[in-house]
DNA sequence: CTGAAAGCGCTTACAG
DNA sequence: CTGAAAGCGCTTACAG
């Protein structure tokens, strides 16, 4: 039933060894222009395509590509998902799935274990396991090369490895300008999850716009949330129940956004008139709640392909060491009903 | 680096043939108890793993469970994926992901391109594409074993292939009967995507329960959508707009309803005081949404697993042709703040 | 109930 | 620039 054309059949209908053909399926060099050409044409003739599992089987690896994640939100998961898988589809490469729970107590080992028994070429870290040193000291020292997806945190330890991310801070500086622009100088923050850099960094970017405006940040004004929409609902309930309540609330992504929305409807609070409320990532739930939700759009999906680009790159040289590179891509800031003026 | 461990040292340490511990690790007939025993604990010790491109190559198949998809909600992808990993990592199987543009003109012919290419030992259909008779009979005529995770559309073709699912037609009566408990009589319904049979049997509940409670069902109140948010919108302005404005609005899905919720913000109509507005599939937006939405919840994660073990059995038996049996599994009616009574 | 042989379709390491 | 040989780690098909 399945493809049957062998490299042995390209190689018969070519007139040349089936390890001239391996050459010219890889694209390696020492090939002669004019081979090359006629095997090119053999395999597009009888429509050939390499078996994964010999070449696997022979190379010693897996032609796989993987994906490590923590309970992420759904259409994070999927846009990234959807990038990587793109890549690896271009590359003729595999996409291995592998949820971990970055609070497990032998969560090192068992990546560790993971990625030996499925020989992953190289592994695609999300947050937080991408800001576990740990982890990514251990997949360092197994020699798989990796690449995270999210902001590096201080300083350049044996934990680093090229990331490809959004200028989290800036953007997050941004946002608060757009805030203040719009006349608010009391303004509530709810910082992300402590594991994830990205907290730190959304929350300096708040911090240095309020300093360039000469604004102070009252820290009763900041509170801790978790990424979730339950601590967004908490810390909206603190916030907006507090004496010196704030005109808008900066929260560090939508999903406690939304969760400071509910309360500020329970409360009968208008929105943007009486509070105004932004988020961060751009989610699907940041349209389709009412009023549409003011926030940060990351491009997901190009980061996932990026950064599957990257690992193999890093494979095909076999640098197992990538250089810890920061690749910046774009953010936009989406302003939408939830913080409109006017 | 990755485990060295061969299925040579284990039948050396357990001093048997290699074709013993085959046996062992696949769990085939005609070992004695005894020796599977001895090559257990050797594969214990040794924590020995198969290697699945040898596995592949040699036994001809891949080890890999394919899920065919396109486009659907994040939510659900993530959760179906959940589902479908974790059977396939107890049964020693990857995951094959295949994003697939329903209706692209050669859809059938690149789906089974991919098919036999990667030779999938096993195809998970979602909706629409398990509603594309073309496409289920090719790849029936390719031998390959697939399960549907949606209802099936009526009679019983050549493009039947066994379900997992949930009774869908049952589930919107049961949304029906609670909307009329609550005193609705002017209740609109918004169809879903006419290319999913979910959209049917949806609606289908609908009437019945209309008809059962002895309710006309006013035809200028049923308009068509797409499961998307925009389309739940249009739907909504038609509906909300029309002189015979319903007090109910049932979407077939949380999207839409979303939609609906959108325009009756706009009007300034009290959701549920003015409006209730019901849904279906329980996504994380309807919990996160103002007010809450009341909606039916599918255990898609297990219907994942569910439909994953029923692959998994028809491959181990060799039989290609699973028996088009349906599985059902039970749905969970959350009602919500969107329809409260009271 | 168990095993020896052949071979899956490639790549590696080497030779020329 | 090209190729012949060996072997990756399993399963198949067969023999006993």
């Amino acid at each position: 039933m399945a493809g049957k054309v062998t490299i042995d059949d390209v190689a018969e209908r070519a007139g040349v060894s089936i390890k001239t053909v391996s050459r010219v399926v890889n694209r390696e060099p020492n090939v002669r222009e004019k081979t090359r050409e006629t095997v090119q044409a053999a395999i597009e003739a009888l429509k050939y395509r390499p078996n994964q599992a010999a070449r696997g089987l022979a190379g010693r690896r897996s032609y796989l590509m993987g994906v490590l994640y923590d309970n992420p939100s759904p259409s994070y998961l999927a846009n990234l998902q959807a990038g990587v898988l793109t890549a690896c589809t271009a590359a003729s490469y595999g996409l291995a799935l592998s949820p971990v729970s970055h609070s497990a107590p032998d969560m090192v080992d068992t990546v560790i274990a993971w990625l030996k028994h499925t020989n992953i070429d190289g592994a695609i870290l999300t947050p937080p396991l991408s800001d576990n040193i740990a982890l990514v000291t251990a997949i360092k020292a197994l020699g798989v090369p990796c690449v995270a997806v999210s902001s590096p945190g201080p300083g350049s330890g044996p934990a680093n490895v090229p990331a490809v991310v959004i200028d989290e801070e800036e953007a997050a500086r941004q946002m608060t300008v757009h805030l203040i622009s719009a006349g608010h100088k009391n303004i509530g923050f709810i910082k992300g999850h402590p594991d994830h850099y990205a907290s730190s960094h959304r929350y300096a970017g708040f911090k240095a716009a309020m300093e360039e405006a000469g604004l102070v940040v009252d820290t009763a004004l900041v509170k801790q949330g978790y990424f979730d929409f339950a601590s967004g609902k908490a810390a909206g309930e603190l916030l907006l129940g507090a004496a010196n309540r704030p005109s808008a609330i900066f929260a560090s992504n939508d999903d406690m956004a939304a969760g400071v929305m509910h309360v500020a409807h329970q409360l009968k609070l208008e929105i943007p008139g009486d509070l105004a409320v932004v988020g961060f990532d751009d989610t699907p739930l940041s349209r389709q709640i009412w009023p549409s939700l003011t926030t940060i759009r990351q491009p997901i999906r190009l980061i996932g392909e990026r950064a599957t680009e990257l690992l193999l790159q890093a494979i095909s040289r076999d640098t197992a060491a990538t250089n810890p590179v920061l690749h910046q891509l774009d953010f936009e800031l989406k302003a939408r009903g939830s913080s409109a003026t006017g």
